[in-house]
DNA sequence: TTCGTATGTTATCGTAGTTAAGTTAACGTC
DNA sequence: GACGTTAACTTAACTACGATAACATACGAA
């Protein structure tokens, strides 16, 4: 062995150059999020991401302050899709409540489509600290604290209770309240089908459809009818 | 020390009699129901469990398969609360979906009064295995399938959107599918109050009435108003 | 050249759930 | 009243986990 110590392994270069730490972050994430999809949370672990990164598991504390960091990093970058999905609905020329029908469906669809991410932000216990702090960070674009994308995507709802009210509508309770309600009526949803996906629940498109209107016209008794044929 | 080994510890008896195996069982669950309610799901181990009946961790595995089955044992009792509660709004003389609003209400307190076992049945994965067999069993009243008592709690639900339904009043939908709507509504409130306890909701009691009238008022257009005062 | 620091590694800790193997005590029976 | 059986336990150990401390090395800057 003449060389140095790039022998055969081609996996990921042995240690990275001086100012390229963040590389190797994206590589945890990568491998984090590649093991989340493969094998689900449960196997996610600090050793096995480690491994699949081809660097010792200590290694992930110098990105990383805990286990939970890199989950929540995963959580937040599949969030930031909800996001952009919600704000694209609020730019669409609608009457607010078709566009509230409209989002509470995306949303519904989002959760299943990431259930194990939804759990995470959503269903999990709540983290001890309100604030974290990373301390090799070199970006500043996520991860301010966790689940925040979660509660932006909630935020989005309630403003468009608040253009429902501004159209003249008139609704029982403050639209941050009408907001909650029918965010929580889909997050239940979304909730029972992740958690119990092996009950015989009805049929799932008639559950979305049926709970995208439930959760308006429960909140809005103002509504009589669906206003899309 | 002349004697044997009833030494000073009064705790627990050193080791039981020949056919009282399911006593120290029920020993068992207790601890685990005072380690559960006092310090939390976390804290609570099969080795603090043991300690606290005083007998050896491994002696645990006599009684329950894996500490899963302690939990379930554990929540499973719990939820014959909240059947009881159901079962007796069920015999009182209501209109129909004044008794929907009342068990929605019940359902809805007994799981905020009830927050980590409602988490253990409703919100954490659900286990691999769908039928579980303890070994040493001797009574086989509870704990035949994980979360059975929660899935019987949501069947008293849809009875009454039958009852519903027998009263003339037209539904959307079957009478199943009505009850999983109004049902995930309500499990959505609990949930997203008992996962992220700390974020500035509206008032909680307006919350549980708002979601228990646009749980049904959400499902059962014919409704046009409240029917109680 | 030397020093500081980013980028790691190895060794280790403490805790968890769980299993294997051995021990003790109660019980029926001859 | 010794004997075998077995329920009721214990001790020791295994594997795996998250996390930390201490040590190593490469590399750019002064």
């Amino acid at each position: 062995m003449g060389f140095s110590g790039k022998g055969a392994v081609a996996k990921s270069p042995a240690r990275k150059p001086r100012g390229e730490g963040h590389t190797r972050r994206e590589e945890i994430l990568a491998a984090a999020k590649a093991l989340f999809l493969e094998e689900g949370v449960k196997a996610t672990t600090i050793r096995r991401i480690a491994e699949r990164v081809g660097v010792s598991a200590p290694a992930l504390y110098l990105y990383f302050k805990d286990k939970d960091e890199i989950l929540l990093a995963l959580c937040d970058r599949i969030f930031a899709i909800l996001l952009q999905r919600l704000e694209e609905i609020e730019r669409l020329p609608l009457p607010a409540c078709e566009r509230l029908r409209r989002m509470g469906e995306a949303y519904i669809r989002f959760g299943l489509e990431h259930p194990d991410e939804y759990r995470i932000i959503f269903l999990e216990s709540p983290t001890p600290e309100a604030v974290r702090y990373t301390g090799h960070r070199t970006d500043t674009s996520d991860l301010e604290r966790p689940g925040a994308k979660g509660a932006m995507a909630f935020t989005k709802i309630t403003q468009a209770y608040e253009a429902i009210a501004k159209e003249g509508i008139v609704l029982p309770y403050p639209p941050a309240l009408c907001a909650e309600l029918s965010w929580m009526a889909c997050h239940g949803l979304v909730a029972a089908l992740i958690a119990e996906p092996d009950f015989p629940w009805s049929d799932r498109e008639t559950l979305i459809r049926g709970m995208v209107e439930a959760s308006v016209r429960g909140v809005v008794p103002a509504l009589g009818q669906a206003t899309s044929a």
